[in-house]
DNA sequence: ATATAATATGAGCCATCACTCATATTCCGG
DNA sequence: CCGGAATATGAGTGATGGCTCATATTATAT
């Protein structure tokens, strides 16, 4: 039996010492990630920028990839307590207010770190797998689904996992692409005008 | 003056023999990105593959990235003399029969050769600035603003460049997905329901 | 036929990387 | 205060990778 790459630590640290350790490991890989780029975020060189032994650190960690691993799951954790409460609120509003304040806060989820995510958005296709991004993305497309279920009789579509699937992708990819991509559309207008595009753009498909 | 990592053949072949060397490792370059992924293409392992040495390798190529740069390249135009065609034809056209060809044309143009499409999808973050792929995107970007302003006494829109933002955008991502990571909606009914949905999408945001 | 240019070769240099292990230090319970 | 457990250390090992260069082979022009 094949063993695949391990991402989990290998010890749990249980005292504070050993938690500072895994800590710096941690913000020591982001910080390489977003200021050096993946290609440089060897193990000597995370162990050396957090200031800890290259033994300490695999004594946490068996890899590169679980360090990585780590990262994301950190930034998805803080994206997620974000995106949960928004979206909590939203359950019992009509159609277009939740369509709107949806945008909003994706477009938020992506200010939380742009230049993290935008590193891990390129490096998730070789880590990703190993790390919850799928639970993660699951997460918000079953959200979603039971949103368009609510609201199903103000609807004009059949298939609602069709529905589901583009309106999530086409909210990722604008809100992503603008965020990450056209750093010129971030002042407060423009912000404001592509939550407007972006709204209309949903509602005009549901409806 | 920094030099920055080079990108372009060293020398022009122009003897037949040194063609087909070139034609050889770029093939090489494509074939190991495919079936042993990127962290394998190592310009050693492509000259192998090529049957190449590893100093004809570097006659031309000065970098890995100028090799993997250069796949970028020919799938590229591969794709464009898909693209380019089939736009050309619907300029004329009226907006929902455009827009639904648009549509059509991105999955064929995504189905070229997926699983490359894939792999070099996940590098062009790393590889893409030094290839030509800003150009390829701009020329799409360029078209289908033309197109819009061709039919803009049809549009409910203020803003053209935001809207072919919005368009271009969601079609690229709806497509990719749909093929890239979604293979369970490919099916021939499959397909045609997403076309269905990305063209309703679109036509509605549009008017 | 000869000279010159174009092309091809691959052993091997040097840098870097992931990772181990024997040893040292710190912590904590009794 | 003592002894074992937890934690930390970093020199060193083996593997691999990018890339060069001295040399050999093939093509072309005259």
């Amino acid at each position: 039996m094949a063993r695949k790459p391990a991402t989990k630590p290998r010890k749990n640290a249980s005292q504070e010492r050993s938690r500072l350790t895994v800590d710096a490991l941690i913000e020591a890989t982001a910080r390489i990630l977003v200021r050096e780029g993946f290609d440089k975020a060897s193990t000597n060189r995370i162990a050396e920028v957090a200031g800890v032994s290259i033994g300490s650190l695999y004594q946490y960690y068996p890899s590169k990839e679980a360090l990585v691993a780590a990262v994301i799951v950190r930034h998805n954790q803080e994206i997620m307590r974000l995106v949960r409460g928004a979206l909590a609120e939203v359950a019992s509003q009509p159609l277009d207010k939740a369509v709107r304040r949806i945008v909003t806060v994706a477009i938020e989820a992506h200010r939380v770190d742009p230049r993290l995510h935008r590193v891990l958005a390129e490096q998730i296709p070789r880590i990703g797998r190993l790390a919850d991004v799928e639970v993660f993305n699951r997460e918000n497309f079953a959200f979603f689904h039971a949103f368009l279920e609510a609201h199903r009789d103000e609807l004009r579509v059949t298939d609602l996992k069709i529905a589901t699937f583009v309106c999530v992708t086409s909210i990722e990819a604008l809100t992503h692409n603008a965020v990450l991509h056209h750093s010129d559309m971030l002042g407060d207008e423009a912000v404001e005008a592509l939550v407007d595009e972006a709204t209309r753009l949903v509602i005009g498909y549901l409806r």
